[in-house]
DNA sequence: TATTTCTACTAAAACGTATTAGTAAAGATA
DNA sequence: TATCTTTACTAATACGTTTTAGTAGAAATA
């Protein structure tokens, strides 16, 4: 079905340079009559001729395809961020080979090899724990690499993220200034740098403020088995609580679904979440918190990597993205 | 940085052929000696060699890739979807290129194109309207299609999806069931078959009761600034309705977002959704609605999708999947 | 008229792999 | 010892492009 330059070029008597170079507008360059250059480009469009991309990449060494790894890409922060960089791309006559880690060191590191073998021209990664090794031979593979919403300090990437602990600091100071004296915060039990810097923030603004710490940690794994029970659990023991700040809106989620669950017990005090959600303004009780704004964010990713593709790796930077305090 | 075969089979001092071979493990069938095997394997290991995906599935025709087209990467519905289908392909070693066409046709055609370029083995589709002459192209280039969510009666693709119209018959027979005589439809004004389905069954079902049927129909295009308040209007104007059913999940959020915010004029009667939503649980007034089955949804095409690639193109089906009706 | 320069192309090599037909050497058979 | 098999490989071709060096013929120059 699919006509190939060469079967072209047979048809029409010519060799197949000649369809290559008019096909790819290098006939004036080349000298092709403009007669010949007719009588291709019509033939080309009669039989609707269709670039085998593979081989056009194998020779010319450029695949047009970046690789953008995420954790999830159903969740309610990922799949809007990737349908932003698709758009960017897509501007840019790139398209997006994606993939999803869920977390699994394992997983990112077979979809990295894998992206390395389609040659996709960049990548745009976010980490999980445990992935140095890989990260250093994209480095290695001279393939453009930008790390985006965690890094691993340990390598030298370029790195666009928002300033976490600020963040977490500014949703502290938030909940102490609305009437919050004992709030707790709940987060993810795993080394995340991300998380660490909110949660280190939060342990700070304890200092300061002479608050008592108190933590809760989540482990990932079978979080919503667990996690509600022991939130339900947690919460109850610890009765001086008057606000909960989580580390991330799928906490938030998952608390306020334990939380709502235990009928009668209503508990009255503000929720504070780490990263916006669509339907958190229409929740009562109103949740406050840290958006991520997540154009800029994928602007300043995109950027950054075609430029990186353009103009060669160049020495790794920071890209810092300031975040909202949206207060409801 | 990346060795080739070439290189490798000259630092070895054999042919290409041999290490190719040992590579893809068929140094037995082609009578290759343990000794030589191993010690290219060690060879191969030792420099950390990574084929060069394009020139394989040049070379064998399979990219090991599907095409994954969704309207909108980034929403509650095709994430998650798209989620289930990564997994699912993951499993037996497929990789997903996919694109958002944001519901614009020529998007949707452009992606086609690509995706026909870059070789994949097969294309799992949302369509758009005015798609059937692309689609058709798919077909002519033997590349298995699937389609879902919905569908062009004209063209001849596998189809999987939910009935739409026994699933909005079950909505409006809820709606009545808890007393609701005199409820209305929102929906989007375009001519997606699963939309019309769905109107076409509340059509039917006031026919049945004679019921008044009124309809606002909202357009696609700046929903979010005209949308909400075309409806406050319509809803304000309707003063005998009492209860109101979303085709779409994200109207119904349009919806709520409409209605709450206007302040004092608390409306009062029920809300029904077509499709879930992963908070519509904690809100009030409670939604109720029918819910796709993510993953059967998923499950089902990659089943249909890939057997078309293994066993060669078949004759179209459809492939239904029943709905729940989640009361709240 | 002999040489140079243009014109309008084409031949050939390259990208990195898979695959099939072929082959030299050793071993088995008669 | 002459022929057939088997062993252990390799040479050659193909996949579909891009790209560079080359070339035959016409036109211009000397």
């Amino acid at each position: 079905m699919a006509k190939s330059i060469k079967e072209i070029a047979q048809e029409l008597n010519v060799s197949k340079s000649t369809v290559s170079l008019v096909i790819n507008h290098k006939a004036e360059q080349a000298r092709i009559s403009k007669e010949l250059e007719r009588r291709v480009l019509d033939y080309v469009e009669k039989v609707g001729y269709k670039p085998n991309s593979l081989a056009k990449s194998l020779a010319t060494g450029r695949s047009n395809t970046i690789g953008l790894i995420v954790e999830n890409i159903g969740d309610s922060f990922f799949g809007p961020f990737a349908l932003y960089v698709e758009e960017l791309l897509r501007k840019k006559n790139y398209h997006v080979l994606y993939s999803s880690t869920l977390g699994d060191p394992q997983n990112a590191r077979d979809i990295i090899d894998f992206m390395l073998e389609k040659k996709v021209e960049g990548i745009l990664l976010a980490p999980t724990v445990n992935l140095d090794e890989h990260q250093r031979k994209v480095l290695e593979y001279k393939v453009p690499l930008v790390v985006f919403d965690r890094n691993s300090p340990e390598v030298a990437t370029h790195y666009v993220h928002i300033d976490n602990g600020e963040s977490s600091r500014k949703a502290c100071l938030h909940l102490h200034e609305i009437g919050c004296k004992n709030f707790g915060l709940i987060t993810i039990d795993s080394d995340q740098p991300q998380m660490l810097a909110r949660k280190n923030a939060y342990l700070q603004f304890c200092e300061e403020t002479s608050m008592q710490a108190r933590i809760l940690h989540l482990s990932y794994q079978n979080l919503r088995q667990k996690g509600m029970a022991s939130l339900q659990n947690w919460v109850s023991k610890n009765t001086e609580l008057d606000g909960l700040f989580f580390t991330t809106n799928y906490l938030c989620i998952l608390g306020l679904k334990s939380l709502r669950s235990e009928e009668g017990k209503n508990f009255d005090f503000p929720l504070f979440s780490f990263d916006d959600h669509e339907l958190f303004d229409l929740l009562n009780p109103k949740i406050s918190c840290i958006r991520q704004p997540l154009e800029p964010l994928a602007k300043t990713c995109v950027k950054v990597l075609l430029k990186e593709i353009d103009r060669g790796i160049s020495i790794p930077r920071e890209y810092v993205i300031s975040t909202d305090l949206i207060k409801r």
